[in-house]
DNA sequence: CAGGCCATGTAACTGGTTACATGATTAG
DNA sequence: CTAATCATGTAACCAGTTACATGGCCTG
């Protein structure tokens, strides 16, 4: 149940509305949690109910009315004490490798193209992570001391870089692979 | 759902019970995908009512008899028809990055022992890799020659041990982040 | 005789995805 | 006029987790 907490994060670190949490949840909370704007609300409701969060209505001109959420003394203690809950380790689920073993009972060759539209997919993550690094905490526009916040949302944007560059260059692996079993292919003019 | 189309080439790779379904899902198929008996009895369940997979009982002596399950023509059919759609490059989804960010709330260094933990069972798992592909892919008992499938096993067998490398890379990172901020604290004694 | 492995399942619940639904304002 | 952005939600469905349930065989 990790929403509930990545959004009293989220929220401690800046109160907003359902709309703004989900376009974070596409920026840096994305790094490593996502979450649509339907779920969002959902939990953002059912938290509320139980009194972990506070609302205040906001009315705005030239804009809909919206619903700042911020989080309530129950939010906080209830995150304090996720955090000093050990959890489990996770595993991956990478949909993309099933598909590579697969290709073992299809066309190897066939599944090229796709492993390349995710190689470019995260080599834009990349990019995009590293910008933001520069504008946030390395850049000359970036504060000088960071602020422990800070300090930990950089290693936890760190280990996205790590995660792009790990997985870019295991996707060129991928393709040397799909090269080699598809080059010398066993026809009868081997 | 792909654990329906991990299922097929499981057993595409060799027919076998819920049970030793199971069982692989927490060796080899588990570098990249993880299952639970209860969710695959069900799965299987709901597969063999398709007409995806056939059923025989085997009788054994000495355990309980079992249903071997095997790949029929529309589950090999369904199988290719998802190899040839492209997916989603699917994104992280990482508790332990919104506790350490959470920690910004709470006490950084009360934090120390739960990364150390999860460092250590990234390294026993990189172990277990690595374990493996001596075993399967580069150790003298292995097959010289390997054919397609096995190189393919072997290039996702790589993914997974570079995961863990990276893991526990970044997650030294994060220690070193930890203690810098746990260090120099900001007492009266500063 | 206790514990672990083999083997199969049901039921209830929780979390996540997809589809549907509405409506105002602003920029091109 | 059209598309994008801001803003909030409901409903149905699908996938995954947790708890419960059974029972024989083998090893120590």
């Amino acid at each position: 149940m990790a929403l509930e907490h990545a959004i009293l994060v989220s929220l401690l670190e800046q109160p907003g509305s359902g709309y703004e949490l989900a376009r974070r949840f596409e920026r840096s909370i994305g790094y490593f949690w996502t979450a649509s704007h339907q779920q969002i609300y959902r939990v953002l409701a059912r938290m509320e109910a139980d009194g972990r969060l506070l609302v205040r209505e906001v009315e705005q001109q030239g804009r809909p009315d919206k619903k700042e959420y911020s989080v309530a003394g129950p939010g906080r203690a209830a995150l304090a004490e996720w955090l000093h809950k050990p959890i489990e380790p996770e595993s991956l689920r990478h949909d993309l490798a099933v598909k590579i073993r697969g290709a073992a009972f299809d066309d190897p060759a066939a599944l090229v193209r796709e492993v390349e539209r995710h190689r470019q997919a995260h080599h834009e993550r990349l990019a995009h992570y590293l910008a933001g690094e520069a504008r946030d905490f390395t850049g000359p526009e970036a504060p000088a001391p960071l602020d422990p916040g800070q300090e930990l949302q950089h290693v936890v944007l760190r280990g996205g870089i790590a995660y792009e560059r790990m997985t870019i260059a295991w996707l060129d692996d991928v393709l040397d692979t799909l090269h080699r079993l598809a080059g010398p292919r066993p026809g009868p003019a081997a």
